[in-house]
DNA sequence: AAAGAGCGGTTGCGGTTGCAACGGGAATAA
DNA sequence: TTATTCCCGTTGCAACCGCAACCGCTCTTT
């Protein structure tokens, strides 16, 4: 029986997610202009506040560089603040201007009428899906972390 | 209440999928040296016997001009022949060599083995979940035909 | 106190991606 | 036939990504 790549899943996960990305950019990409790092980061200062570099790092998945570059981007659009932390001289804090923080809010809106969206198209088995894709993630996570 | 980027659906699905995508590199990138473009290529070819740009492009969610440098590399490296098709000249025939073939035996191997680990650690609704993601695929692609 | 190791953020660089433009070939229309 | 339109694959280009090197700062060790 020869190999079938439509039902592999690491095959099928990326198909979805990059059509699931590209439908949302569609949504707001041409209002905002926000690209997918950049709306990383802000969704992550929207609920944390004041926030370094390395948290969002650790947090959503990106690379610090990639974190970097969006800041000095989201920063030149004025949608967020550096400052210098005081204890640490290292570390640098990020905040939403209310200008970002007037965006994140539309943004927000947009995002959850699309995830309402696609819960509908998914049914009630909707939390299901979720569950089983955090259990992938946790998984990709504990196998990383044998490997090291 | 305030924007949870976590349960963002199109997040998490980036997440998993990039995560899974490395778990899968790691297991094949350096015996075999292929990158994804390519797999999705070859695994195509394998199933298809002869098939042009323009099927792999259709067929596998990949742009034209990644098919195009991907076959070019995969050509250089001794894994497929091209060819002219004889009724339309503007085609061209890709095809697996041998070499290629015995490369693909082997891909395929080391696939089945993960897809078979990724089931076992997504328990019994394996099936149910790939399910789910066909549906958000096909979900995506009406939302691009009525878009257009 | 001084040296060394470790950490945080930036930057440089090679490789890849996605889009648009191009050139050759085929198909349709007049 | 000729001319126009459309299609296929390649290529140019700007942007992006991931990695590693780097610099300044902090912490540990002696």
């Amino acid at each position: 029986m020869p190999f079938m790549l439509d039902e592999f899943l690491p095959y099928r996960l990326n198909v979805a997610a990059t059509l699931i990305s590209r439908r949302f950019a569609a949504l707001h990409q041409e209002e905002t202009g926000i690209s997918i790092p950049e709306w990383r980061v802000m969704a992550h200062l929207a609920n944390e506040g004041q926030v370094s570099i390395r948290d969002i790092h650790a947090r959503v998945n990106l690379d610090k560089s990639i974190v970097s570059r969006a800041a000095a981007r989201l920063e030149q659009a004025g949608h967020l603040r550096k400052s210098g932390h005081m204890q640490d001289r290292r570390l640098i804090s990020l905040e939403l201007t209310p200008k970002g923080q007037d965006l994140m809010q539309r943004l927000g809106e947009i995002a959850d009428a699309f995830q309402a969206r696609l819960h509908a198209e998914l049914g009630p088995d909707a939390e299901r899906f979720e569950t089983m894709l955090e259990q992938l993630i946790a998984g990709a996570a504990r196998d990383r972390d044998t490997a090291a």
